[in-house]
RNA sequence: CGCGGGGUGGAGCAGUUGGCAGCUCGUCGGGCUCAUAACCCGAAGGUCGCAGGUUCGAGUCCUGCCCCCGCAA
């Protein structure tokens, strides 16, 4: 068999099925990057991996008309491909090489959020689970006959980091279940329904706070970009990420004024927190980084730093 | 030589045109209160990252070095 994938998702596979005993006859990974302060270059996480164990490393820039990586690949003669979090699309004549196909593990309950951010996407918009599905892969995205899924709890106080890691485990164990399914071909395939949603790319833009919506639905979002990009606000002119929230009612504060235009500093005290209206309900910040610096939890920024009360943020 | 920010009492930060080193919180002592993470009074605690330089005088300006952090998913 065969692996491609390139990030620590796929790596949580990757061992699995090697400790399953499977012969892994290459590992795919995406270029290395040039990461951190310095722009030093690092091994991506499967890379390291199959480094480490001796398998061998297969890094193409681009897949699409590559015939040196085809060729490869059909001399390998795979009985399976699998990939995780890959990042790109295979083209049809790599999924026609091996003979039991090209199998994936996406991180959702297909046929919702297919595409590239289903995790993040499935909190910001407060789905109360989520899962793993294996599928056999064709040539759209995420669209695949479907043979296993998996369901997995999405809880209050789960972040993008907390659930992808969660997923990440079921995704390992579910992807080695499939395998065996499949070589021992007791398992079949079956299309997937019709109601598909598409869960696309995060983009910075996304991850802005708007303050016309909810409460809720803000710390939902700073849930789902936690901890990358990360959800955004300015306060005059200057960009405050945001890493926690919660959100309280009118009720429960004194001194709100539910008149206030949404994006206004309710409160702003060293004991009391940071306070902001929403379109509807509170917006309670919790951790908060100003720009060049680190996080910090509100109640520590506010000592040092002063934000003004009354003024409308966003 | 990828871009950028910063090192000031225990914590988080101010510090203006170079001129007595400050603020909020915490800590300690005392007081008040039925009571408090409340309130009042008082105290301790700083080689201003390191080394040079300019100057009557440097946290502040110049040079070199060390360390920390943010962005580049």
């Amino acid at each position: 068999m065969f692996l491609c994938g390139t990030p620590d998702f796929a790596l949580e596979t990757l061992k699995a099925i090697f400790e399953a005993g499977h012969n892994i006859l290459a590992v795919v990974s995406q270029a290395d990057k040039k990461v951190g302060r310095g722009m030093k270059v690092q091994m991506t996480p499967t890379k390291e991996f199959a480094v480490e164990k001796g398998i061998k490393v297969l890094q193409p820039e681009k897949i699409r008309k590559n015939e040196e990586f085809i060729a490869e690949i059909r001399n390998l003669n795979p009985d399976i491909i699998v990939v995780v979090a890959y990042g790109k699309i295979l083209p049809k004549e790599i999924l026609e090489i091996p003979r039991l196909g090209c199998m994936n593990v996406h991180g959702s309950l297909l046929p919702k959020y297919r595409g590239a951010a289903p995790i993040q996407w499935a909190i910001i918009n407060g789905e109360d689970k989520t899962g793993i599905t294996t599928m056999k892969m064709d040539e759209g995205m995420d669209t695949g006959d479907m043979y296993l899924t998996k369901e997995v709890v999405i809880e209050k106080d789960d972040t993008y980091g907390t659930l992808y890691e969660k997923l990440k485990l079921e995704g390992a164990k579910l992807a080695v279940e499939t395998l065996e399914k499949i070589n021992d071909g007791t398992i079949e395939s079956t299309k997937q329904p019709d109601d598909f949603t598409i869960a696309p790319m995060i983009f910075k833009e996304d991850c802005k706070i708007d303050f016309n919506k909810s409460a809720k639905e803000i710390t939902n979002l700073v849930r789902g970009v936690n901890p990358a990009p990360g959800a955004w606000f300015n306060i005059e002119d200057q960009i405050f990420k945001v890493w926690k929230t919660d959100y309280v009612q009118f009720d429960d504060l004194e001194m709100a004024n539910e008149d206030a235009v949404p994006g206004t500093i309710l409160v702003s005290d060293s004991k009391k927190g940071l306070y902001i209206s929403t379109k509807d309900g509170i917006l309670s910040i919790l951790e908060i980084q100003a720009p060049n610096m680190k996080k910090m939890e509100i109640k520590e920024y506010l000592r040092g730093h002063s934000i003004k009360e009354k003024i409308v943020v966003g």
